[in-house]
DNA sequence: TTTTATTATCGTAAAATTACGATTAAAAGT
DNA sequence: ACTTTTAATCGTAATTTTACGATAATAAAA
């Protein structure tokens, strides 16, 4: 017990589910902010602007990088992030097509 | 350790970051897709239509209902679920506006 | 009133997440 | 070569999540 029991779900509920999750988190809502600030992308000072050591952002990156949502290229001694374009479409797509498929209840009872 | 560090972050990326949460896993995307199914909102066999027990559908729901995301009545015997228009739509903005800043990047490096 | 159906909660266990300091690795600068 | 800078990884600890069976709690049905 404890694990996700993923294989039991569709394909796209993992897929939601999995991008959802990356964001799921202030810290990784405030780095990709930091991320669609700028149109370059070399960032190595994510650091900085955040409440949390080195060791803990670089995990978050971490996360976001598994989940596909950024890249990151090593650029001589710093590392560059940056969004991942397709998996950021993707993942916008996914859940906007979810959010859209809400139409309000014709019952009483809520 | 082990406690996210809440208060640090802006209250627009700690509210992103709990509907996203919410959102992150594929059984309680699996819920909302039942939810958004239908227009009425009787819904009392969802634990049916999921591969996991039912105490553990019931703490999926929970956690969206505290996220905000859906409601439940009881009515009579069953109890009542639906989606919660106004989080409903304050996630979707939320997050639209999120994934609306992405503009590609211009440097040569991603 | 007793039974049945439905959902929530409790107790528990395994796994994952969050966080940090310390260490390592790699590239650049001296 | 040595030092510095930058980011990843390791080790560790607390907390949270996921999951289930068992047990309440509540309301309808018999």
């Amino acid at each position: 017990m404890g694990a996700t029991k993923t294989e039991e779900f569709t394909l796209a509920d993992i897929t939601v589910a999995k991008y959802a999750k990356a964001l799921g988190h202030p810290a990784r809502i405030a780095i990709l902010r930091i991320l669609l600030e700028r149109t370059s992308c070399i960032c190595g000072d994510i650091v900085e602007e955040l409440p949390l050591s080195q060791s803990t952002v670089s995990q978050h990156l971490k996360e976001l990088k598994e989940a596909g949502l950024i890249k990151g290229d090593i650029e001589g001694k710093k590392v560059c992030y940056c969004i991942d374009a397709q998996a950021w479409q993707e993942a916008q797509q996914l859940l906007q097509i979810i959010f859209g498929k809400y139409k309000p209840c014709d019952t009483s009872c809520c």
